[in-house]
DNA sequence: GCCCAGGGTGTTT
DNA sequence: AAACACCATGGG
């Protein structure tokens, strides 16, 4: 990973808090944690241990795409189109928000959304703001969202966020849930389908097994991978979803 | 001014 | 089950 290709993993549409700079650097957050990656200090910041496991530095990304090439040949050229892309170890509850604002949204209007969300409720941090946490939101009158241009997610924000606060959604109980299970009690919340529900299980809670299918996916599934299903990819499905994702949103002219 | 964006919900065929 | 209207907002 270098500072030319950490955009296959902080540019791939699975987290909205970085961006590039003119001089190729990457500024950015994760939860209550800033960072600003150089040249000079990534390799330094990837052994944080905050950060490395952010980026998943632990996993075997190599072993895992010579897996997905053996199983189909899109697939192969879909991950080596990308080989440093990773899936991140986000903030749970951070994913879930950022997923639920993403719906009938585009990737730089969301990315707005968070950085307002953040600036206006989160926690001064040096030179940046954290997320703010549920019981930030879950104070606030739908007023107060959609006037930072949430529109008509704002209400689905706020009741994730009581939700969270009063402890009928639990994170850490979410992760030793079945898939299914899991994805049950997510999309229970009002303006969360499946499609939020897995982005959450797979960018919040890394559960790899989890395939986000959003329009993207369901053209790249019907041309790419005719008759194929999420679990013919097996038990790390999310990640070549991913791989998926970002090759055909970079190659619209196969749709 | 129009079209679309990492959807979800409720209603109608 | 599949098609549809509706939900706000702003970037291209």
């Amino acid at each position: 990973m270098n500072l030319d290709t950490l955009g296959q993993t902080l540019d791939c549409g699975q987290c909205f808090r970085w961006e590039r700079l003119p001089d190729g650097s990457w500024r950015g957050a994760a939860g209550a944690c800033g960072a600003h990656l150089t040249k000079e200090n990534l390799k330094r910041v990837l052994e944080d241990p905050f950060w490395a496991d952010y980026f998943d530095m632990a996993r075997d990304y190599d072993a895992i795409r010579e897996h997905f090439a053996a199983l189909h040949p899109v697939l192969k050229e879909a991950a080596g189109y990308a080989p440093d892309l990773r899936i991140l170890n986000q903030n749970p509850w951070e994913a879930l928000c950022s997923f639920i604002l993403s719906q009938c949204n585009n990737i730089k209007r969301i990315k707005g959304l968070v950085s307002r969300l953040c600036g206006a409720y989160g926690e001064p941090c040096g030179a940046f703001h954290s997320f703010p946490g549920p019981e930030s939101l879950a104070r606030l009158d739908e007023q107060d969202l959609r006037a930072l241009g949430c529109g008509y997610r704002a209400g689905y924000l706020l009741a994730a966020a009581r939700h969270t606060a009063e402890g009928k959604l639990d994170f850490d109980r979410l992760r030793s849930l079945p898939l299914d299970e899991a994805r049950q009690k997510l999309t229970e919340l009002p303006g969360v389908g499946p499609k939020v529900a897995d982005c959450a299980l797979l960018y919040g809670l890394h559960r790899l097994e989890a395939f986000p299918t959003d329009v993207w996916m369901k053209r790249a599934m019907k041309v790419l991978f005719p008759g194929w299903k999420p679990k013919d990819f097996g038990k790390y499905a999310g990640i070549a979803q991913q791989y998926i994702f970002h090759y055909s949103r970079n190659h619209p002219e196969l749709f």
